[in-house]
Parts: C-alpha cells; sequence; structure tokens
DNA sequence: GTAACTGTACTCGGATATTCCATGTCCGAGTAGGGTTGG
DNA sequence: CCAACCCTACTCGGACATGGAATATCCGAGTACAGTTAC
C-alpha cells in the first residue's frame, strides 16, 4: 500500500483542526515536512473522490467537503489507491490443458471469491472508521494539538 | 496484488489432483499456459514457506507438504507477497510542525491502529479458507476435473 | 546373468534482464487582493 | 475622495521525469534412470 494513504489521512485530520479555513497543500506539506508538490497530487485525488473541496487563488486551499463523522477511512484508501479490488481474477482455469476451450463457467472461481471476500469484510472494518475518530484520538493523546495546530497555520500564514 | 498468488494457490489444487507424486514447473506451466519460469518462482516461494516440498532430478518436481486442509489461503498470499504488514506508518506526526521536536507518543498512531486491524481481520478471513475448500468447490463445479488432470498429466508425461 | 559404471536428460535453485507503476517534480490556467491612476 | 483598472503573488490542476519493485528469463548444481560394459 503506498504511503500517499498515510499523507492524505493525516492531512484530513489537519483540515478539521482548520475549522473550515482552506489550507493549501504547500502548508500542509510544509507542516509534515513532506513533498509539497506531491501532497498536492494525493489532495487533488481526494478532491475528485469529493472528499474535499479546492478553492484556486490567494487564500485558496483544501477543506473537508463534509463534516469529519462522514468521512471513513476506506473513502480516503479508495480516493488514494483506487476503489477496484486489489486482486484480478485472471480466469486461468479457463486455460487448462484438460478443460474444454470455450467452456464458460456458472459459478465464479473460488479462489477468487474467497479473495474478494476477504476485501469485502476489510473494506468494511475501514469504513468503520471515520476522519472523527482519529481526530478525537488525537486530542485525547495531545489536548493541546488543535490550538497548537491552528496556531502554527496562522503564524506561517503570509 | 500480485497475480503469483492466484497461480501458487491453482498450483495448489493441481498438486492435490496429483495424488502426492511430484509434479514439475514444467509440466504445471504447461498445464496453464503460464512462463515455466516465472511460475518456478512462485513454487520455490512456496517451498521456502514449507507449504510444499520440492525433489531435484528426473520424476522431480513439487507436492505438497500438508494435507490440503491444512494450508489456508493466508499462508499461500504470505508465502508468495512475504507476511508483513501492507501499511507501514512512517510516524508523520513525530514530524509536524507544531509538534515537541523528540516528544516520543504513547499510544501508537490511531491511523495506524485502524489499517493494521483491518488488515488482521483481512488476514483472518483468507486464514478461514484451505486448499481442500477449493479442491472441493472445484470437483462440485466440475466432477470429472481430478481425473481428466490426472490423466492429462499422466499422458504429457515423459 | 549380474553388478558396477558412465552418460544423459531432467529437475530445482538462484543470479540476471526488462517492464510497469508508484514516487517525485515541474510548469501553465486562473483568481483574489492590493496598489496605482485618472476623474 | 472615489472608482476603475492593472499587476503581482499565490492557488489548484494536470503534464512530465525518475526509481524501485514486480514480471519474466536464463544458466548452473545436483539427481535418478537407462544403457553399457566388465566379470
Amino acid at each position: 500500500m503506498g504511503e500517499g494513504v498515510e499523507w492524505a489521512a493525516h492531512a484530513c485530520v489537519v483540515l478539521v483542526w482548520a475549522g473550515g479555513d482552506p489550507v493549501s497543500a504547500t502548508r500542509l506539506a510544509a507542516y509534515y515536512r513532506l513533498p509539497p508538490a506531491y501532497l498536492n497530487k494525493q489532495l487533488q485525488a481526494l478532491a475528485r473522490a469529493g472528499l474535499v473541496t479546492s478553492l484556486p487563488g490567494p487564500r485558496g486551499g483544501f477543506r473537508l467537503a463534509r463534516s469529519p463523522e462522514r468521512i471513513t477511512l476506506w473513502e480516503v484508501v479508495a480516493a488514494i489507491e483506487g476503489g477496484g479490488e486489489t486482486f484480478h481474477c485472471t480466469e486461468i482455469r479457463a486455460r487448462a490443458g484438460g478443460a474444454v476451450r470455450d467452456r464458460r463457467f456458472g459459478s465464479p472461481c473460488s479462489i477468487a471469491v474467497a479473495m474478494h471476500e476477504a476485501e469485502r469484510t476489510w473494506r468494511a472494518e475501514l469504513a468503520g472508521w471515520t476522519i472523527a475518530d482519529f481526530v478525537a484520538a488525537a486530542e485525547r493523546e495531545a489536548p493541546g494539538a488543535p490550538g497548537r495546530v491552528r496556531a502554527w497555520l496562522e503564524t506561517a500564514e503570509r
């Protein structure tokens, strides 16, 4: 799994602490010491998925498109990595030497079924977590975080 | 996910149908129309993981190291893709601008926790399936498969 | 006839190229705000 | 003084390099069998 997912998730948490004010990719990248252009790429992916809204020009940036409780971890992963199945069945049983050449199999390959079932539970588990959960956990760990982050963003402003 | 996993799983099913007789990588590759040398690489990975045993020389090849009920889909995936976590937390919160530089966080990052929890259920789901399940499903779908496969391996023999 | 020997063909195993995707970077279109200028 | 205009700085957005891993391949070490030969 790409590390862009981790960046995107943490970025969403910071956007919550920003309180709805747009935060530019440059600012976010500076906060986490990340390559600005590449983080911008990830944020664009979130924008395409409708998780954040983008605002161009000065005073522009990104902000959450919905409330944190309504954004699941699965949506973030899907936005960055793509929502498709990670396991792709190539139906190699249809090419088996002993099988009839153009046979159409009624039921899908049981191996693919197992893989997809496992992925389904994985996605369900991810969908059980929201950005709000991570915000709450971070604030429980470091109560002063929201104020500090907001202050940092303000001071770096301009 | 790499397609080597699919090859390895199907290969295990064929090994069951071979009834304990060693089957060479070349034979298996010919059966599924796969690149022989590369399938050999995957089988070597299975051998390193202890899922199959290898036998060199003529009449050699691979056979299952245990009974099909004792080989889970997770073990196959782990043997090919590596058993490590697919999500690797880089602790970017420790590099946050507002955070204390060398602060040691007591509890792990909640995002990483969520990811690992989801992966845990994924692995558990995969571990719930065994090669025997796939063999049973395939025989239910195509009752003559075992005999056909065995015959094909015999005829192609030599 | 039998037993030992030798040669061959076939196997795994790891070292070696190649292709593709994730990573990382760059520049262009567009916008808001401030400074300037003319009335 | 005020309003219109322009210019600059800053933003997102997508097009463009780069590196490492997955994909694919090849050759060497080792083994079992068959054929051969000596006794």
